[in-house]
DNA sequence: ATAAAACTTGACTAAAATAGTCGGGTATTT
DNA sequence: AAATACCCGACTATTTTAGTCAAGTTTTAT
């Protein structure tokens, strides 16, 4: 499991694209400048993310980029997969062969992690995230 | 946020030592094998773990390690506290200045899921999972 | 037409962290 | 006194992220 810059640079981007693109499409350059992003690293991103389907570009002088679904159906979770970003905690890649081809002490318990954080962040569309809607509520709640 | 091998080789190996260490010390090169772990990296770990008060050390030739606690007060989490393993999501380090000193547009989601996870591996302890007790019952519930 | 703005692409470099290795030490038991 | 096991510092390799660069193509505004 990993979480970098690389997701949050997606997400807040977006954030910003929902923000801006009711008035036609928004440059990457304008993005860059407030949410200080290099912009070339902000154009690998984006690569990423119109190859799977979030965004769609419109080229030439007035060009930029708008979102190519609806933001109330895009999860964050579905940004940082596309850049990329997947937050699998297990090692073995959920094959349960973590420990020579068995499961290893552990297992159950990355696994566990996983269906947690990957609930989460399914939970959340961009949209909400922009228009900073609260979270959904968590409760974990102890069996023991 | 960044989970890796380092944590899952340190809460396999003191989950084998809890499972062995009613009769005694034991001993890196049995968890080493058990564990598929190189002995030289688990000295690494086991002195980090030894320094954060979590095992302590018999020396000498029929020495090896115990836990310096009871296991079922260590927590997953304080395990990887104590290997350097902080799971922080915000790049801010929680100060909300992730963005030229303000909170970025993603600042309350990577607040917000370091509590989630915070909580659930808190919860568990290193006999509950050795004993492989099932995880505390995770709900997310939708509020919008 | 043509220049400017903006996307497109592939490749490259730098920095940081993890993962793994090594050599020489000290303590204790048999 | 020899074997076993912990102790410690330093080093190297590998991987990943982060950031950079150069040379395109497309479209619009003038």
């Amino acid at each position: 499991m990993r979480l970098t810059t690389k997701s949050k640079y997606a997400i807040n981007a977006l954030s910003e694209l929902t923000l801006l693109s009711e008035s036609g499409p928004v440059s990457l350059s304008e993005i860059s400048e407030s949410q200080n992003i290099d912009i070339n690293y902000l154009e690998q991103l984006f690569r990423k993310l119109r190859m799977a389907g979030i965004v769609k570009s419109i080229r030439g002088r007035s060009g930029g980029y708008m979102f190519d679904k609806d933001p109330s159906s895009i999860s964050v979770k579905e940004i940082m997969n596309a850049v990329d970003e997947s937050l699998d905690a297990t090692s073995c890649k959920g094959k349960s062969s973590c420990n020579e081809g068995l499961k290893c002490n552990s297992h159950n318990l990355w696994q566990d992690l996983n269906i947690l954080v990957d609930n989460y962040l399914s939970k959340i569309s961009i949209l909400n995230l922009a228009k900073a809607k609260p979270s959904p509520h968590i409760q974990v709640t102890e069996i023991y």
